[in-house]
DNA sequence: GCCGTTTTCGGCCCGACTGTTTTCAGTCG
């Protein structure tokens, strides 16, 4: 291995924390290297390069001389020795046997020190046995649980869940859950509150009405039809198991008085990250925060009973001197120290800010639904334009539009404006050949208001050549939308491999902009990625890459993933109206 | 391991719940 950028160091990094945790090093070691981490996330590539050449790493907050150390090993050589070790000290299948939900590095450690378990099966086996119980800290319900947890892992009931699936089992649930006896208000909270791409398992945050009892509202939702089983419940938390054909989840229910409604919200919506810097805010102001609420501390720095009424989040943001972070931007990705300075954008992207629909697939390729139809409901939606953007001939197996039928889509395309207030816009979405060329001639491309460029092929290539293949297509002076740049799609398809930031250098020199997909099973690019092309200036359209009518509403799911790489309405080019957006990328120079 | 208008040591964010204990460790979030 040699020179590492800086997500790669940002990985080792991490994976050195993880490894500490495991040898049940302190948590604020463990936290030191989760922070010089974060730190070089957000550094640029070639000041890393300087920094570590002139040796001037521990400029850099949470960087020390002894993590300096490693940061300049791992920059130059591809690893450095304590990762090294730490990956040798670990026994075999200590790993595996992590998977393994209720089973930290504590219990793995005995299992494997005790009982030489080095896989699942033998765990299983030892299990069934009942060698397990007896062992230090073990008993029977210890063993069952294990039995269980190894059953979920083998259905891949472990897998985080698309936030698609998420809502749609969440949704029901928390009206459920709101029509429960004593429920003031009820919210979803977690991951899926913050729109990560997955969500391991979903929180609902309940504040309960003066003179209600938390039984009531446990026993109301315990009795969802959907509850396999109760995993746990206790005064204020309750944890249930759904079942579900697309694999079960697992649902936390906090109830809070209505009074702490706002606080629990907080809390439970995360990140965890972000609440870490946050509460150390908080101690420097003489105050502390937990899922109860806002306390001030005693002189020793003690919690005391003396409550701050806090009403709504923004007040709590309010009272530790910050600016209101949306849930979207809660990560410790920086938005602290804007929050610090009042610099969060006050016109981050927004659901109701899209005036056109870019994107679209019909029956023409592999679409679902008609020209009209997708016409009819970007209508109903109340949508400005549309553009139609059909695959290329390369796309064979979702029946690209050849030459000869490209003109008779037009005339559809012709007749359709007539019957619709929506404005069409005549567009492809043009296959990235291996060359790096797009698939129509020139000829053809310059007569339409819309080119997006995809890959949809050899996704293999190895990095040098998935690099050198994008940057041509990028520089090519046709405007094109560079359409799900990495080609993943989330639990069945990694993101291809190439070096992202050389090909965004290379189109935000040339004429393009770039894709924030909002197709719940890609969502591509990730929030690190888009912040990397903004900072290069460049331009994005939010997508719906509509397959059907219904997948119009994705265009949300791209909304909210731009909002979480902070990215503002004038970022977005299908927030303009029609002439506007087509003159700017219109295909010809 | 990092940090410092609390400045070279002693802090560093907080709590629920379970199971195995007999006062608490481990795990999770």
């Amino acid at each position: 291995m040699s020179r590492m950028g800086k997500f790669d160091v940002a990985r080792a990094l991490r994976e050195i924390a993880e490894l500490l945790k495991m040898r049940g090093e302190s948590q604020f070691k463990t936290r030191a290297y989760e922070n010089a981490s974060r730190a070089l996330e957000a550094l640029d590539e070639e000041r890393l390069t300087l920094l570590v050449d002139e040796g001037r790493l521990t400029e850099l907050p949470g960087v020390g001389d002894s993590i300096a150390g490693r940061i300049t090993d791992l920059h130059r050589t591809g690893t450095t020795k304590l990762l090294e070790e730490l990956r040798g000290a670990l026994p075999p299948g200590f790993l595996e046997l992590s998977r393994v939900p209720n089973l930290g590095p504590k219990k793995v450690d005995v299992l494997t020190r005790e009982l030489g378990l080095t896989s699942l099966e033998a765990l299983e086996a030892a299990c069934r046995a009942g060698r397990v119980r007896g062992l230090k800290g073990f008993g029977e319900k210890t063993e069952q649980k294990i039995l269980e947890g190894i059953a979920q892992l083998r259905e891949k009931k472990t897998e985080r869940a698309l936030l698609v699936d998420a809502l749609a089992i969440g949704e029901p649930l928390v009206a459920h859950v709101r029509a429960a006896p004593g429920v003031a208000r009820a919210e979803l909270a977690g991951s899926l509150r913050r729109w990560k791409e997955t969500v391991a398992d979903l929180d609902c945050v309940v504040g309960l009405a003066d003179g209600a009892t938390v039984d009531g509202v446990m026993d109301h939702f315990c009795a969802y039809a959907l509850v396999e089983a109760v995993e746990s419940r206790g005064d204020t938390k309750c944890t249930v198991r759904l079942a579900q054909a697309a694999g079960s989840m697992q649902v936390d229910l906090r109830v809070v008085p209505d009074v702490d409604f706002a606080t629990a919200l907080h809390h439970f919506t995360g990140s965890k990250e972000h609440h870490v810097r946050l509460r150390g805010i908080a101690r420097g102001l003489g105050l502390t925060i937990s899922e109860w609420g806002l306390y001030r501390l005693d002189e020793k720095g003690a919690a005391t009973d003396e409550k701050v009424p806090i009403a709504t989040e923004a007040a709590l943001y309010e009272r530790l001197g910050l600016e209101y972070v949306p849930p979207e931007l809660r990560e410790n990705v920086g938005e602290i120290e804007l929050a610090e300075r009042r610099a969060i954008p006050k016109d981050l992207v927004d659901e109701g800010d899209l005036r056109g629909v870019v994107h679209c697939h019909t029956v023409f390729s592999d679409g679902r639904n008609t020209v009209e139809e997708m016409a009819r409901a970007a209508d109903a939606l109340g949508m400005e334009y549309l553009t139609i953007t059909d695959h290329s001939p390369t796309a064979g197996y979702a029946g690209g539009v050849g030459l000869d039928r490209l003109k008779a889509q037009w005339d559809e395309i012709a007749r359709v404006q007539e019957l619709v207030k929506v404005r069409l816009l005549r567009g492809t979405e043009s296959d990235i050949l291996e060359d790096g060329a797009l698939d129509y001639p020139d000829s053809v491309l310059e007569q339409l208001d819309v080119v997006i460029a995809s890959v949809h092929n050899r996704y293999g290539l190895d990095g040098a050549k998935m690099t050198a293949r994008l940057k041509r297509t990028m520089e090519l002076p046709i405007y094109k939308i560079w359409g799900h740049p990495l080609g993943r799609l989330i639990n069945r398809r990694e993101p291809f491999d190439c070096r992202v930031e050389e090909i965004l250098d290379v189109l935000a020199r040339g004429r393009g902009a770039v894709e924030v997909n909002g197709d719940p099973n890609r969502l591509d690019f990730e929030p690190r990625w888009l912040r990397a092309a903004a900072e290069r200036g460049l331009d994005f359209v939010v997508s719906a890459d509509a397959h059907s009518v219904a997948a119009l509403g994705y265009l949300r799911f791209g909304v909210h993933l731009a909002r979480r790489a902070g990215l503002r309405r004038g970022q977005i080019l299908n927030t303009r109206d029609a002439d506007s957006f087509r003159a700017t990328v219109r295909p010809a120079g």
